[in-house]
DNA sequence: TTTCTTTTCTGGAATAATTCTAAACTATTG
DNA sequence: CAATAGTTTAGAATTATTCCAGAAAAGAAA
């Protein structure tokens, strides 16, 4: 019989997720793989990230937090929205979209691409490829 | 006869422009305002304004070089575009344009509004009010 | 398993960009 | 000119992030 508490083999799907990202699954990457993709697409600071971890009683140095967020951004799984010069934030929706981002409470929210539109992008200049075009509306004002 | 070598009152247009934006025209910031506005646009970041004002012979400290920077940004003279963590440009362009930004040589290059089109914005949420909208064509790769 | 190899994690130091601070200085007003 | 209100300054402080070298853990081999 089974000496430990039941459960449901609660880590494969993350599990899957970072193998198949070539990032090996080890503790903390699967913790933190949790926190991030299993429910709603987030915006989270890496201290945002690295206070709900030690809250969840995941154990993590914050120079881990910035190495997984980088590795989970350059394995696609994430992207960088950079708002303000010493704010960075990474957004759990890969796909397709953009951001209003709230000036007064620093917030960021996301604009799905079909309810804006870019269009007539000029041509990269030398033969460069664009990477990625980033729209972000800053609003705020009275409520 | 004047002692002084003869000049063509060159601070005058800058001095205005100070004066006219609320801001007393001081040593400093006239000096960094000739830099910054007689001639073409520029994108620059505290650091390359301060080795630049440093190299014209102007003495002035790094607090006044971000403190006059945010000033004409308030007073807009100027905009702040943030492209990277910690890397922050102020662009004496203030008017309706957008940005590439090549991600190799943190250079960023102006794209003029009627070279880009972005329609169809959303409402701003809540009854906010768009204070701006940002478009950053973020390029890379073979010269 | 046990061992070996390689990758990852960690706390703390290091760096970089920016802001703060309190004293010294300067432009404007009277 | 003197008063005062705004500005500048050097250096300390802060914040975000990266670097580092040793300890720990993962995967492979035996």
């Amino acid at each position: 019989m089974d000496t430990q508490a039941p459960h449901i083999r609660p880590y494969t799907g993350v599990i899957a997720r970072l193998k198949s990202a070539g990032l090996r699954p080890t503790r903390q990457r699967i913790a933190l793989a949790k926190l991030l993709f299993e429910g709603e697409n987030r915006h989270v600071t890496a201290e945002d990230l690295h206070v709900e971890a030690r809250t969840a009683g995941v154990s993590v140095s914050l120079a881990t937090i910035y190495n997984s967020l980088h590795q989970f951004t350059e394995a696609g799984l994430m992207r960088e929205v950079v708002v303000e010069a010493g704010r960075s934030y990474f957004d759990t929706n890969t796909g397709d979209h953009h951001h209003f981002f709230h000036e007064d409470s620093g917030a960021l929210e996301d604009i799905p691409s079909d309810r804006i539109n870019v269009s007539e992008l000029p041509e990269a200049p030398d033969g460069k490829k664009v990477q990625r075009v980033d729209v972000i509306v800053r609003i705020a004002g009275a409520e």
